[in-house]
DNA sequence: GAATTGTGAGCGCTCACAATT
DNA sequence: GAATTGTGAGCGCTCACAATT
């Protein structure tokens, strides 16, 4: 049963007051009496009367709606706990505002009609998570309202604004550690090279081996997947060279490199140890529980809405932010 | 660097026509001159010309956007495979159509903040997935706007529009086919009782036993999720009742009661059956692969923008669409 | 008369300012 | 003069209809 809306003239004339006094009562102005306050709030109660959006954001120029832009594959983008957590740390700031969130999913270029979207008012800027070099779109929405980027892009652009996880610190520190634990040929699982965050961890890892005198036995990309984790392992068991470590560059390709390794026979940590990234939901569940870089995902998500509020607001945040990491040391190695 | 959006007015008077004539084009009427065309065309590109979206949806009443309303666990969503296929399909059905998807997350009581935003003309519908009993904004929803239901509400109403699994018969199913293997001591792990999809796989399952003159072993609420089905998975061996089958009602479920059962000693299938529910992604690369009944998730994706499409265009679409399942054995029975 | 184009009104709000108490 | 209220214009489009070729 839909129920035609009704407006603010209706309102105004049941509440025997004018268009502007149910506007200020519907905005939480205080200029307004008692008593024509609440016979607003009565003739609202009984219209069911809800401000239309689109009217609203024409006269204000303001939609209160930003958006979460997910240029990802959608099995990708749900798969991993990671983004489960940005989210669930956007929602969370965002709770306190009046804006709404919108995510909007585009995968593989997104063509007009979702960059036409972002780029018409319908919300005033927007997070944009797992982005890759190749998404060309960016920039067009970028033109059009305020973007902050949960991690830098492949390109880093000073005039970004970014919200980044210490991805070069974390590789570093997921290599020390396996150097500490006496381990000498290690590999890597990397995410994908269009991703700035797969190429700096990457760079902590070389650097680590570099510094040490070593170079590493093998560098695999997983996709950032369980499944290509576990492909990754698989190319890496087959290549016949030994290992005793693997760093994967994300819990979950650790979790997919665990599966071949047990299916293989090899014991984790005693053959090979094993150290994911991100610290999400899943590495206490693994078996053996993950040896991991925790990454603030959720901070990071608050973070990304505290940027873009700044920026909505007409401040000049930082535009870099850093976000520390901290390896968390389980079972795995 | 933001750049302030030109106007419909702008662009005729750069083309030397008149507005409506830049609203034909755009809007790709065919009473358009060739020249008149190229001319706005050129206009449009030279300005970067984006229509803006809250103008047009005040005067045509339509915003041309669809909501996914999801009143569920930001975990649960995200970490739930099942949720990714359904999200695929309607985004791959509405590819070809002019509308856009709007994913809103409507954990626990969302507030009049996005109930307010649902009514408010930003969308012209909405879909509903993953609802629960106590939900019960969703009335205030679909007051204002056609909505299409993701599963039937745990309350039936027959004026809803759903597309459904036919979760009896695969509970009916599952079940049937652990008494052709041979098992006696059946137990079930199912999803929230708040869930109409949780009830209907459980009625399924114990109306099967009934018949074979059994009753179920153990009864345990897995929240849909992989640790809940772990949990639940926990409990039943903790009873000290003996058990040769479980039927978790997610494959998530079953892979989390698998962790539990090899952590355990016991050997799958050999001491304790397992059958899953969805055939999502996951079920293939569990230990050993899981036997489940798949549902058509991406399909009850694209079947339920299909149905919300034939509403907003005021045809009068069937009301309850159930959509078939399947068994499929793998090597976990 | 058919094809193409433009005009006027209106969608439902906000916001500056004037008017009223 | 301060607090409260209302008026007019305008946000950028669409759509019916009239005007033009």
């Amino acid at each position: 049963m839909v129920i035609s809306a009704s407006t603010i003239e209706e309102v105004a004339a049941r509440a025997g007051v004018s268009r502007s006094t149910v506007s200020r009562v519907v905005n939480g102005s205080p200029a307004v009496s008692e008593v024509a306050r609440e016979s607003v709030r009565r003739a609202i109660d009984d219209l069911n009367y809800v401000p239309n959006r689109a009217a609203r954001a024409l006269a204000s120029r303001h939609s209160q709606a930003i958006a979460l832009v997910v240029p990802e594959d959608t099995a990708r983008f749900f798969g991993d706990p990671f983004f489960a957590a940005v989210v669930s740390g956007i929602q969370a700031r965002l709770a306190s505002t009046d804006y709404i969130l919108n995510v909007i999913l585009a995968t593989g270029d997104p063509g007009d009609k979702t960059t036409g979207y972002l780029r018409s008012g319908s919300v005033d800027g927007a997070i944009i998570v797992s982005h890759h070099d190749n998404d060309t779109f960016i920039d067009r929405i970028a033109g059009a309202i305020p973007v902050v980027y949960g991690g830098r892009r492949v390109r880093v652009r000073d005039e970004d604004h970014v919200v980044d996880s210490d991805n070069v610190g974390g590789g570093r520190a997921a290599t020390e550690h396996l150097l500490e634990r006496g381990r000498r040929r290690i590999a890597t699982i990397t995410g994908p090279p269009s991703m700035r965050s797969s190429l700096d961890r990457l760079d902590g890892f070389r650097a680590v081996l570099d510094d040490a005198g070593l170079a590493p036995v093998a560098v695999e990309d997983g996709d950032f997947s369980e499944d290509g984790g576990a492909a990754a392992m698989r190319r890496i068991l087959a290549s016949g060279q030994e290992v005793d470590a693997v760093f994967a560059a994300s819990d979950l390709m650790a979790r997919g490199a665990l599966r071949v390794l047990r299916d293989a026979g090899l014991a984790v940590p005693d053959d090979v140890a094993v150290v994911g990234f991100d610290d999400s939901m899943i590495a206490a569940t693994t078996s053996p529980p993950l040896t991991t870089i925790r990454q603030p995902s959720r901070g990071q998500g608050e973070r990304l809405v505290e940027i873009l509020l700044d920026l909505l607001r007409g401040a000049s945040p930082e535009h870099a932010t850093v976000m520390p990491i901290e390896l968390v040391v389980r079972e795995s190695t």
